[in-house]
DNA sequence: TAAAAATACTCCATAGGTATTTTAT
DNA sequence: ATAAAATACCTATGGAGTATTTTTA
């Protein structure tokens, strides 16, 4: 078994008022009239709650032989750290009310690489300011890794793209914030890269490279599905795990691929971006959170006001 | 007026026995049953008890809506200041206990240049050896500010040459430990440096440097003194404060000097020191402390007991 | 002698105990 | 169904008040 931080049931035996009292004779001059007068409390109870404390101690305090009173020795060493412990104790009582109220804190935030892309500087800069004193701490997470950690209490808040086979979880929730398309990435000199808007149909023949199904669930099934019912089923020349790779198997022309419209930000040499023609389905990004038993924290209620407002203000992203 | 270090009055409110139960419930891994075996008390007084520290915070410290009960983030913020509180109050209460007890704490020794130069090293490292949290702090005072000091609390125990005209004080005490004598200092091309021992009737004739009477008041009583019994009265060439310029007239050939024995031990260039033929008086060094209201310290009663110990076995320096 | 702390005594607020109910898994 | 926390109620310890005495300067 480990050692104990603190012996409390050794503490228990003392109480804060006598130190308070203790502290408050000190400051008063040690003057226990004074303090007294201060503490509003009569002067008798004042002295029994120092000699109680004393005697708790079984150490004098006080050199009572002399006035005014002055601290012995072991009553200066004393009055040090008690001085520190109730400084910490203050502060502990203040955190805690801080905290729930949402005004310190920690949030931690799982997001995944490339979704949410868009808005996510956004939120973070516009929570920052809000919440100085909240430390937001960032976790790059797949989405499925963000969900486990999410249960363990190790992310609070994560951003995944719907339709996702965790919508139905009835221990999370989800907030739908922001529209989302996909658009065709090509390599540069490929003959489509041309136009500005591609029919899907037009892609019938290209080989696919495709984010993997484990890694990006959305992005593979609307992938599948809109091959589907734009007639063809997509040949499919490589799977991949992160959007740097996809990117750069593109620019190599392994092939071509449909991703998030918010990639558009991820500038890559030998790559371009055209709008899909006709269908332009609408994806969508949500935040999601544990829908616990607890309350939901201060914090993270305010994190999602953020997320709602920076989506409304920013519906330039929502083409 | 000073902003007040820590606000008593609020503190009070709270209770040192509600945080340590609280911290014993999170030590018990937030189960309030194991918590309040470990406490030695049932579990609803010890529910009852968080409960009131939760109503006092206005924070909900544990999430009851799941079991395994769980910290809210309010909770982890107290409880880790609170942690924090507690180890400092238990280092208060420690180190309480120890300074009354002598073991550790501090003494400030006032100590004036030369005097008690023979056994002050031996004292000191006898004393840190037998009590090495005690910290020990010098301070060079002359005898007038090492008495001043003392009644300010400010120094805590002093060495001074007896006799001495505070001797009679009532407010402090006198513990002689040591046997001094003189010795005669002179320019090393002096005649009379040729004999190993002097008879002070040689010295009538000659010029004197004389430690101030204000600074030496024993050394400057017994050099008058003595040459009064030896028939003649000294005549003063110079006066000078520290012994460094004492010895450093002799050695320019100003005159000579009767000094106290201890100065064997500061070879200083140009100066030799001769046994007094003859008269060899009984000085006697002491220390000294606050006879006051209180009770005499622990630290220091232990710091009197080294100086006697060290007193006798060095008895070599009694010649 | 005057100011301040200690002591004696009373009252009541509240911590802890016991029995029971409620809640979460 | 079971383990664990909350609730209800009772008892008694001890903190605060009032009156008084003791101590220090």
């Amino acid at each position: 078994m480990c050692p104990k931080v603190v012996d409390v049931r050794y503490l228990s035996n003392f109480e804060l008022r006598q130190i308070c009292y203790f502290l408050a004779v000190v400051e008063a001059g040690n003057n226990f009239s004074k303090a007294a007068e201060q503490l509003d409390i009569e002067q008798p109870p004042l002295s029994q709650r120092i000699r109680s404390l004393e005697k708790a101690l079984s150490v004098e305090l006080f050199n009572r032989r002399t006035r005014p009173l002055r601290l012995t020795p072991a009553g200066q060493a004393f009055l040090e750290e008690a001085s520190l412990a109730l400084n910490h104790l203050e502060r502990a009582i203040d955190n805690a009310q801080l905290v729930s109220r949402g005004e310190i804190g920690r949030l931690i935030v799982g997001i995944n690489s490339g979704i949410a892309n868009s808005l996510l500087p956004d939120i973070l800069r516009t929570f920052r300011q809000r919440f100085p004193k909240v430390e937001l701490v960032l976790r790059e997470l797949t989405g499925e890794q963000q969900i486990q950690e999410m249960r363990n209490y190790q992310v609070d808040v994560g951003f995944e793209h719907l339709p996702n086979h965790y919508e139905q979880a009835t221990d999370l929730c989800f907030l739908p914030f922001l529209q989302d398309s996909l658009l065709i990435a090509l390599p540069e000199n490929h003959h489509l890269a041309a136009q500005s808007q591609i029919p899907l149909e037009a892609l019938a023949q290209e080989p696919f490279v495709i984010p993997s199904l484990k890694n990006a669930p959305s992005l593979y099934t609307e992938t599948i599905n809109l091959c589907k019912n734009a007639g063809f089923l997509p040949q499919i020349a490589q799977e991949a795990t992160w959007m740097i790779t996809v990117l750069s198997l593109i620019a190599g022309g392994i092939g071509v691929a449909l991703l998030s419209s918010n990639v558009r930000t991820l500038h890559r040499a030998g790559v371009v971006y055209r709008n899909i023609q006709g269908a332009n389905l609408n994806r969508q990004i949500a935040a999601l959170w544990r829908q616990g038993d607890e309350n939901i924290s201060p914090v993270l209620c305010e994190f999602l006001q953020v997320i709602a407002e920076v989506a409304s203000e920013n519906s330039k992203y929502n083409l």
